[in-house]
DNA sequence: GAGCATATCTTGGCAGCGACAAGATTGCGT
DNA sequence: ACGCAATCTTGTCGCTGCCAAGATATGCTC
């Protein structure tokens, strides 16, 4: 009797019986968005990759909010994790959330899509907030002479990544922004210090 | 013979047998993506909105695609007149962007979302030239003491922008950012001049 | 270690959707 | 007035999300 497809070298979280489908669902899932975007998602599809059923990935997330809803916490997670290492350089940690964008394509998209899954279920909202903490973590460490008004500054900084992972991801910036999203974005970002 | 529902107060910009239909269905479209989001939008209920049949969409637009490329070049159109209107002041060319993405959210999303439509497409990639066209022209009045590396500048600029639209529309925001985005945008862009 | 409750997965079905094909209707130019 | 072309309708197919009901495996209890 041979392993299902689905549990391939699938490091499980919670040992059920037949591997970890949830998790397998999730990785389908990012491949398929990263393919075709989130709009094109078909659960029948992330359970044709899963070699399961096409009703099985009901069980684990309800519907398909439900589990964009899951990809969503685990980006929010990914982020806060991405945020959190590059310490107290506003210059690096802003860097860091573009590149989170561009590595993580997939679920930066959906984050950033509340129609397409329930914005307040409350693992989201708790992913979320340990994010929110880490970009003010960044923001924290300003150059004095920016700290007059640390709110408008944190939500300029943030607009200012967000806007520019957005623009990079949608293809919207013309060829001489250049190949490499860090570099162009460092230069961007370096303008809000000048 | 009353006229068909469609056809009320309808500007023909090409006169056809029932009316304008194509137009309808755009400010359907508009209408729907403004209810339920761009995903959820489907071209049988833009049918039923517009009286119509079906089948009927395919006819002006091909495709789902095909009305969304229509949607967005109507959009970048809509977008160049909103920024070329406040002249040369950055600032209020700025806060313009933020008022067309919040004003024309539906435009907007799709506008910056290309999976969904053919971004190559003429008339999308004309009525973005001129989009494009006027907002450098906003940022070509920048003052003196930024003009170092303009290309840097107008992309900082466009980023903190767009960042700034595509989060509040995200509602990912944190209510301190208050009620009126016009001034809450108004406030982070400052920090460009600061 | 045998039975049972439960979580997991499958099969089957329904309505809605996008796209295509073929036919009906309307308006316009000549 | 006639014919043509643009416009719209009807019908169909495969796909999708979701629901219901049944099958299967797992782990717990005793």
């Amino acid at each position: 009797m041979s392993l299902p497809r689905y549990a391939r070298g699938v490091t499980t979280m919670r040992g059920y019986h037949h591997g970890d489908l949830r998790r397998a669902l999730l990785a389908a899932a990012v491949e398929a968005i990263g393919e075709s975007g989130p709009a094109a998602l078909s659960l029948r599809d992330l359970a044709r990759r899963a070699g399961v059923s096409h009703a099985a990935p009901a069980h684990h997330f309800g519907d398909k909010a439900g589990l964009l809803t899951a990809l969503a916490a685990e980006g929010y997670d990914l982020l806060a994790e991405a945020l959190s290492r590059p310490g107290d350089d506003l210059l690096e940690s802003g860097v860091a959330y573009v590149r989170f964008a561009v590595d993580h394509r997939a679920h930066f998209e959906v984050m950033f899509s509340p129609g397409l899954y329930r914005a307040d279920d409350p693992e989201v909202a708790a992913a979320r907030a340990r994010a929110g903490a880490a970009l003010r973590g960044g923001v924290a460490a300003l150059p004095a002479r920016a700290a007059a008004e640390p709110a408008r500054d944190a939500l300029a900084a943030w607009s200012i990544v967000h806007g520019f992972a957005t623009l990079w991801l949608a293809g919207a910036l013309p060829p001489d922004a250049g190949r490499d999203p860090e570099q162009a974005a460092r230069n961007v970002i370096r303008r809000l210090f000048e």
